[in-house]
DNA sequence: CAGACTGGTTATAAACTGGTTACAAATGGC
DNA sequence: GCCATTTGTAACCAGTTTATAACCAGTCTG
């Protein structure tokens, strides 16, 4: 489940990705309106979380926007005091909103219901990129033709991040963030072995890559041919 | 179709009972939880709109005590900052909520989506998948053209949620979630029994499950060929 | 070149998961 | 109240998954 996150405080949309990848889902983060739209029309995502104070074009700009061509559930992030904002948004076709300050629990539950209500319950699409297709809900990949293979949490979780960025390189700090949710020295080992094990999965000569490839001193990066 | 509405703002009540009665509703109006719960029994509406604070019992009692025994579609009112009680509500069983201030079109949108919601759950007829056919009301599963059998009601609300879902892995997480309406730590036994107990009823061989199997460290699904 | 750093590998320990048995508490009809 | 059923708790085991450590080969840097 893909959901577009657009505020221009890069603390907070760094939180709110955090935890929302926490709960599985992948997130897209847009700093600015413009950005917003354009990641709408590229990524597609099954939900947006839109700030309405944002420069570049503001949350009802880009609700209104994507209004018009989807009726993709959309939530506004409003601080206090923007009541009269709030109304318009909804009227705009906005389909719900949350208070800041609110705590991540509430935040999932909140993005759970909306989802809910827009009859999404789970039937998450498998990922696709390349010769890997991943389903996140049953822990599997398939590698081309190939009988699907299981997978544990994390070696899913690794998976997700690389296949939602298939092509790019992803650095060894940001895999430990979505993956373990925290970053410290010592967890160098950790996704090594992660590496590792998923390589011994789904590579046909696990000692020669040719999925899962090392971006030396920048992390790892899925190839897509 | 029937809506009672439960609120101790006598204005609000009003102005909700007129918009919806606009729209052809016949609505049932409390301004106490007590009154709430002697107007459900009496009227049994179709849909229950609450509001959380309230005088007389609090919307969460009123929302648990119509859940023990009803699935009517329960729509919580929230104030702003209320965001606790809220998640508070959806575990307990409520379906939705809307937040104060409401425009009068948000109010009948989600009043419909709701109900059209409920509508499908509702339907009565027994749900099949693959070899299954549960009757939630009847708290019965036939396994291929085999008797009839009883079930509890944990055991159902487990197999309605699978049955939903079939042939998909839904984590334990979820599981939890949708029938004991809570997570903790301690409950993964909880599910470990139930599971056992279903089996130990469907399966031809329970210790060799071909209905209910388990997706390792994914949950649980239910195979349909 | 030495020393720091990175990534791959192997091995082992610790934590967690799921199945099972047994039994206690709660529930519901009579 | 009593009884049967249902639900919750605890403990144990086997298997899997994850964490930690150690060693090695390259690579980068001063």
């Amino acid at each position: 489940m893909k959901i577009l996150i657009a505020d221009d405080d890069h603390d907070l949309l760094a939180l709110i990705g955090f935890t929302l990848s926490q709960s599985g889902f992948v997130v897209i983060k847009a700093s600015d309106g413009i950005s917003a739209l354009r990641l709408f029309s590229v990524e597609a995502p099954d939900l947006v979380l839109l700030d309405i104070n944002m420069p570049g074009a503001n949350g009802f700009e880009v609700c209104a926007r994507i209004r018009e061509r989807s009726s993709v559930p959309v939530m506004m992030l409003t601080a206090r005091g923007e009541e009269d904002a709030l109304v318009k948004a909804l009227e705009l076709g906005a389909d719900d909103y949350l208070n800041k300050p609110f705590s991540p629990r509430t935040l999932i539950a909140r993005v759970k219901a909306l989802l809910r209500r827009a009859g999404f319950e789970a039937n998450a699409t498998p990922i696709r990129a390349g010769r890997l297709q991943l389903d996140v809900d049953e822990h599997t990949v398939r590698v081309g033709l190939g009988e699907p293979l299981r997978l544990t949490k994390l070696e899913t979780r690794l998976l997700q991040t690389l296949l939602v960025n298939a092509g790019h390189a992803i650095s060894s700090d940001r895999l430990l963030m979505q993956v373990w949710g925290h970053k410290g020295a010592g967890d160098r080992q950790l996704l090594k072995q992660l590496v590792h094990r998923v390589r011994q999965k789904i590579e046909v000569d696990p000692s020669v890559p040719q999925l899962l490839q090392t971006a030396q001193s920048a992390g790892y990066k899925l190839v897509v041919e």
